[in-house]
DNA sequence: CAGTGTCAAGGTGGA
DNA sequence: TCCACCTTGACACTG
């Protein structure tokens, strides 16, 4: 399971002048900080003026945060879903966009002028391929909302929502079909920022890409899914055919990265950055361009971690 | 104030 | 058919 299984391609021998470019980030929460971008509340206790209040608090942090990540040189973030909370349920009549349009696009301006990449991922209960139509439904409004934020930011088309797949009914070929033809439907403002995920149990990176084929949607390869479930194609290979589905409007590929955590089981996550594991996946990764998100516990102690190891290898070049 | 059961949302797989 | 689990932070109630 942690083995870098595979031979590395020819490609990865060369090496470009200046070396590869990186970022590399952390999801969400920032733990040493003192704030959270993730406050919410019971949705029994709804009511359109808690929500402004907890979004603009929320706003706050994530400027806080933004901040605190530019100081140390992290310039690839993931906005929490929970920025807006029920936003997507029909519950909220709050005009929230319009009461922190002018926010958004400061906190966008501070996003593009410092350089940083931003995306986004739904959580399990987005899935556009289920065979009941509400349930599509839901996925499909929560979808409109992650485009929504990252539309007010004003960010162009590198700013992504990662999703994956969904469910897999017992019917492989059918639920990607499924996956394929409700795709085709989506509003383009969706469209544009979507890229799906290889999972740690279901679709893999091939499948991925065989949806690729038909849709032409770019792949984010998470490399810990990838070796809790593949084919057995090797990291340094599946790099390498990922990166070609992101065109130069997609902006450069993104990777999420963690590691198996020692004592739990298969497909948990580590506390603390893997170091050695870390390295490894970079020496084989190279030379291409990439945006590493660290799905790690510790969150921004592992990617400072991260960064310094990167750093300290002239092959790459933090961005 | 610490401890703890629960939280919008789905899928999976074992009992 | 039912229920625990996935994975996880934070809410909100309990004592």
């Amino acid at each position: 399971m942690r083995e870098w299984s595979g031979p590395l391609s020819p490609r990865t021998c060369i090496q470009p002048a200046g070396g590869s470019a990186l970022r590399i980030g952390y999801p969400c929460i920032n733990r040493g900080i003192g704030c959270s971008a993730n406050r919410t509340f019971r949705l029994a206790s709804y009511s359109d003026e808690r929500l402004l209040a907890t979004a603009r608090g929320n706003l706050a942090c994530l400027e806080k945060i933004l901040a605190w990540n530019v100081q140390h040189g992290i310039l690839f973030f993931r906005i929490t879903s929970d920025l807006i909370p029920f936003a997507s349920h029909p519950v909220c009549t709050a005009g929230w966009q319009e009461e922190f349009r002018d926010e958004f696009a400061r906190l966008g301006e501070y996003i593009r002028s410092n350089g940083i990449r931003i995306s986004m991922h739904p959580d399990q209960f987005i899935v556009l391929n289920a065979p009941d139509p509400d349930v599509v439904a839901r996925s499909i409004a929560e979808l409109t909302y992650h485009a929504a934020v990252l539309d007010l930011l004003l960010l162009d088309g590198t700013a992504k929502t990662q999703l994956h797949v969904g469910g897999m009914y017992g019917d492989r070929e059918g639920s990607i079909a499924r996956f394929v033809q409700v795709y085709d439907t989506l509003d383009p403002a969706i469209r544009r920022r979507l890229v799906i995920e290889n999972d740690d149990r279901r679709f893999t990176a091939a499948d991925c890409l065989a949806i690729h084929g038909e849709i032409k949607i770019p792949v984010l390869f998470d490399v810990f899914h990838h070796a809790c479930n593949s084919s057995g194609e090797g990291v340094p290979e599946m790099i390498q055919r990922i990166t070609g589905t992101w065109k130069r409007a997609d902006g450069t590929m993104m990777v999420d990265y963690s590691s198996q955590h020692p004592e739990k089981r298969a497909g948990s996550h580590a506390d603390h950055i893997d170091t050695q594991d870390f390295s490894q996946f970079l020496a084989i990764s190279k030379p291409v361009d990439m945006d590493i998100m660290l799905e790690i516990k510790d969150k921004e102690a592992s990617a400072l971690a991260a960064i310094a190891i990167a750093k300290a290898d002239s092959r790459f070049v933090l961005q």
